[in-house]
DNA sequence: ATAATATATATAATTTTCCGTATATAATTG
DNA sequence: CAATTATATACGGAAAATTATATATATTAT
């Protein structure tokens, strides 16, 4: 469990990756919020976390019909700074993907306003 | 240049992603090093360096007939401690390639001795 | 100049990954 | 209970990545 090759070959792609950073700037994501953010189809959304969900990278919780993903706390610390540094750094790359998801109407219910 | 996402897909490969380790906890080593500590095939070593080498996540330099491969000093940063976190936690990982490493008979002249 | 050693690259086949579509499940609303 | 909304998964095809083999290039030694 947790091991470097496979969690490495989550963060090489797409759509995981940046639904890891947007997850991680928001805390918690939902599948049609990540819709919104990513501008993806919900099967697509879908099979990338439930990827993420195998390798207990993120973890998820069903509130009403949403289910709600947040990142592991369980990851090992150097993955955790793996992550964080690749938002800290890589802003640019999810730019216009956090502006989709602010400008996102009925965002559910325990939505943050991050903008 | 130096974008998140085929960075990420440089490390998801086991040869690829044991190199780096490899090389950084060496600071050099040329292809024949890298086949012993991986036993594995030239080309497929050749192949994968030429990948990162590419992508400017390693230089090169001729030695005679060798080709010394190092990280890339002019990384960013926060690829720097990526790649610095995943050597440092996943000694395991690469424990056995080291042993090859160093039992290796006529390792090229400027070789050090780690064992 | 020939042979040997170290490395790089081209090619074609295989394997892996990813995709869209269709469909299934679960909760909610009326 | 029927309809709607949110999400998950199965499936077949497409695309991308990886592989081994063969071959090319560059350096060194004889």
């Amino acid at each position: 469990m947790f091991e470097a090759l496979p969690f490495y070959k989550c963060l090489a792609d797409e759509t995981r990756l940046k639904s890891l950073i947007l997850i991680q700037m928001e805390g918690e994501l939902c599948v049609c919020e990540l819709m919104a953010a990513l501008d993806e189809i919900q099967p697509k959304i879908s099979r990338h976390l439930a990827l993420l969900r195998q390798h207990k990278i993120v973890l998820d919780r069903r509130q009403g019909q949403w289910i709600y993903y947040r990142l592991n706390p369980d990851l090992p610390n150097w993955m955790k700074i793996v992550l964080s540094q690749t938002a800290d750094a890589n802003q640019d790359f999810i730019d216009k993907n956090i502006k989709k998801l602010c400008c996102m109407g009925d965002r559910p219910e325990r939505s943050k306003n991050c903008c």
